[in-house]
DNA sequence: CAGGATCCAATTAGATACTG
DNA sequence: CAGTATCTAATTGGATCCTG
């Protein structure tokens, strides 16, 4: 237990957190709850994820214990990349995010808009 | 329930989450969860953001609709940031991932160990 | 106190080229 | 197919100085 009595988030969970939600995770893990993927089925479902980013996001997420990769000894060898049950686990999370996302984004939007307009009035008669 | 075969995250809900879910943006959301904050204390609260990463820090939450910075003219003014209700919004969410965190922390940190003994073998056997 | 401005180091991203 | 290696461009982070 911390000596902190409310709820403070520390570095060892940051990183956690960190490592499972960055840039491509949510994406990728995304994509893996539905079904087991190979490497260029997820390329072409996440577009914009460059091979290096998606190669190191696999891996952070392997290493972390999320997702499980798998060598299926066919022909030219294919790799299978699947959620393990662990990684399931986080999908109750993202749900929520993704769902405070949604049910949000016209608020942030006016509220960007509000900001931007604060900034540029600013600018103009400061 | 379960969404089917179609839930995709898309660049608009990634660029909100990355905003609001950021580096610091955790940390600086717990505090002001609690108590409105000047800036100095935020910074003491987290001892390991810089000035700099705390200002850009704060003008993006504030940018989102999360934050708000109020002007107190005291004196020598004082800045005072404080949670909004949108951002209270946030901290469902937020604390659901820290459950996930802290309950699963000890599995995560198994299968790094296992992870990374795997990597040692395998540079080790060729 | 609450930052802005600036310089610099370090990390990260993107684009190619290549391999078993 | 599933990557690794490499180079470079862009972004980020830290340290320092300065101000109202």
């Amino acid at each position: 237990m911390d000596t902190e009595d409310e709820f403070l988030i520390g570095p060892t969970h940051r990183e956690l957190l960190d490592q499972v939600l960055d840039k491509w995770s949510l994406s990728v893990l995304s994509e893996l709850c539905e079904r087991p993927c190979r490497f260029n089925e997820l390329r072409r479902a996440i577009p914009q994820v460059t091979q290096k980013s998606l190669t190191a996001t696999l891996r952070r997420l392997e290493r972390n214990g999320v997702v499980e990769r798998e060598v299926v000894s066919t022909r030219p060898v294919a790799i299978r990349y699947r959620i393990t049950p662990l990684g399931k686990t986080l999908r109750p999370p993202i749900d929520v995010l993704l769902a405070w996302a949604s049910a949000n984004m016209p608020a942030i939007t006016r509220a960007r808009d509000a900001f931007d307009l604060r900034e540029e009035e600013s600018r103009m008669g400061g």
